[in-house]
DNA sequence: GTCACGTGTAAGTTTCAACTGACACGTGAA
DNA sequence: TTCACGTGTCAGTTGAAACTTACACGTGAC
């Protein structure tokens, strides 16, 4: 499951974790889940902002949210991390980059 | 030497890997090393981009150049990658981020 | 009804990485 | 002396990511 993973995924994960606050948040998130106001107030940024950078994360795998409804009748965004583990060495990148693919060749579906 | 690692220092490598053509080129490197316009032409990039990257890789240690004087007497500039290895998991990101240096505090030696 | 707290998202700005094109310099060979 | 090939770097453009502000909506408590 871990070994299959294409280059473009390993690029996307790399891109989604290039970052502090997404850093940050799979950190936060992995002591404890939390629904995205409390992240936010915990975090110390703003909500907005978070809500990009978990979208980011979830886009990617590297989270999951899921709806829940609180004591208080609040629909609440639950997030929580996924459970990955990924190895960065120069045998693996030259594995990952025989299954990357190009955006500059005419053959694909590109505009050309 | 691979535990120790700052958070910081993961991020920028982190950074660094997020970019298709670095991936490509630390592949490239792997299989053999090369001198600047020799891989420019393997890779199709131009020159300066791929003395940008390069630049961006060196950097953060991921790859490592040195100067050489080939038999006609060009001076040329050869690439081989670092032998780098490190893991990304929950706990690795949660243990590094502990060392993550925020930048939006004014306790240190940004303007303020 | 209005406040406090939760959700989502759209619009606009800003910031920065990525990229191109051009210049400068050095060498050996024709 | 000019060409082919190597090096390095800078100035300028561009496009995407990051971020802020603001709006819209829903609920239970006061």
């Amino acid at each position: 499951m871990t070994d299959d993973r294409t280059g473009d995924q390993l690029l996307k994960m790399l891109t989604a974790l290039a970052n502090p606050h997404r850093l940050r948040i799979l950190a936060a998130l992995h002591e404890r889940q939390a629904y995205v106001s409390e992240l936010a107030r915990e975090l110390e940024m703003s909500r907005p902002l978070l809500h990009m950078h978990l979208q980011t994360l979830e886009k990617v795998g590297l989270v999951v949210g899921r709806h829940e409804v609180s004591a208080e009748g609040k629909a609440l965004r639950y997030f929580e991390v996924a459970d990955f583990d990924e190895q960065l060495s120069p045998e693996r990148i030259t594995e990952a980059v025989k299954t990357l693919s190009r955006h500059d060749e005419p053959d694909g579906k590109a505009k050309r």
